[in-house]
DNA sequence: TTCTCTATTATAGTAAACGATTATATAATA
DNA sequence: TATTATATAATCGTTTACTATAATAGAGAA
């Protein structure tokens, strides 16, 4: 298998769950799970734990990372940070297609039953009123942050009906986008990461998952 | 020889011009160069792609990444939204042990002739404010983006006295936060580090070095 | 129980070999 | 001459086998 499409895989399945939090991610085993030998295994390793979705120690192997509360809340003041950044950077730039692409996305959203692909798709359309600020390294940063962050929103989609709640506030924040109100969509958008925040944090003391 | 210091040396050796920007990474001459074997050498490419200091691309190696005037800018737009909130957090946090650390990590800077070892005791003075925030994955991104930036502000040091520029905004900077002027010293923070992204591009598009 | 020593397990790194892809140089053709 | 085709070399990506080192668990003794 290509290092890359490895790569993908493996990330796809700790997002996702399939591999679960804090679980040992031994070589031998990944090796023969995923049919492949040890340096694409490594390298794999080594980028997700640059990704921080992997906690590796030395002598001591890798397991999927767990976030403490402190941890969640750091990486959404960064998301914060670095998203309105985006929006302000893209607002410029946005036009009619971004806006079609992002509605198109909050359909789908709506329709859908699968907590993984919601959290896709609630992405893709953060990103399309990011991605025309044409700064590879600020998207690839919230990409980042995204990954970490919905790993553990997956858990509590599935037993909350967190759907229904951000789609308004999506909604929202399109309307804000397409009537040009750059300050009240910032706004919105600061809200909607506070109150995302708020109810992972809600559902992480809950089960305690972290 | 060890996987982690390998990776330190690579990524010093970038940083300080030692590998110059743009320079051809082939595996067989570093593997030779640092007297390692395969894989150590691959994952520190690996943790250097991802860091931005490297560029890879399937098949064709990977080279020492250069960055345009448009990327240097947006690492800058991340640095000074990601700085801004580190200060504003550590803020709270900062004590008269921060202020001696950073005061001296100043005067050693003022003494200091090597542009590498200046840029370093730079970031050590600007860690220090914002360490006590205690937020690791924040101060691991702006770790990474100051290697970035750094890189570059290496090359221009050789023929400028950037320093005693510099010099008086890290004062300014140290004094508010010792006089708890929080807002000042967020004020004097933003206006330092877009001086110094201005000086940056002066000088980049001076040299056409990107 | 608690400690030490041993045996096991897993990681970390080395070395050699192979196929696949890309780059280069050479030859053939229009 | 310019261009295409082909052969050759160089480099990358991966596999496999082997060694060494560190962490862990378990047996036995105080």
């Amino acid at each position: 298998m290509d290092s890359q499409t490895l790569l993908k895989r493996i990330r796809s399945d700790i997002i996702c769950g399939t591999i679960g939090l804090g679980e040992q991610l031994k070589q031998s085993e990944l090796a023969e799970r995923y049919s492949v030998s040890k340096i694409p295994l490594r390298e794999a390793l080594v980028q997700l734990t640059s990704e921080g979705l992997v906690t590796s120690i030395k002598n001591r192997g890798s397991v999927v990372s767990q976030l403490s509360i402190e941890e969640m809340e750091e990486l959404y003041v960064m998301r914060r940070a670095l998203e309105v950044v985006a929006l302000e950077r893209a607002f410029p730039l946005l036009g009619k297609r971004n806006f079609i692409s992002a509605a198109h996305h909050l359909t789908q959203c709506e329709h859908s039953n699968d907590a993984y692909e919601w959290t896709t798709l609630n992405w893709d359309f953060h990103f399309e009123l990011y991605r025309p600020s044409n700064m590879p390294h600020l998207l690839n940063t919230l990409h980042q942050l995204h990954n970490n962050v919905t790993r553990y929103m997956v858990l509590y989609l599935k037993e909350m009906d967190f759907q229904s709640l951000s789609q308004e506030e999506h909604r929202e924040l399109l309307e804000a986008c397409e009537a040009q109100d750059k300050r009240g969509a910032i706004r919105i958008l600061k809200a909607h990461i506070d109150s995302a925040l708020q109810h992972t944090l809600h559902y992480m003391k809950e089960t305690r998952v972290c």
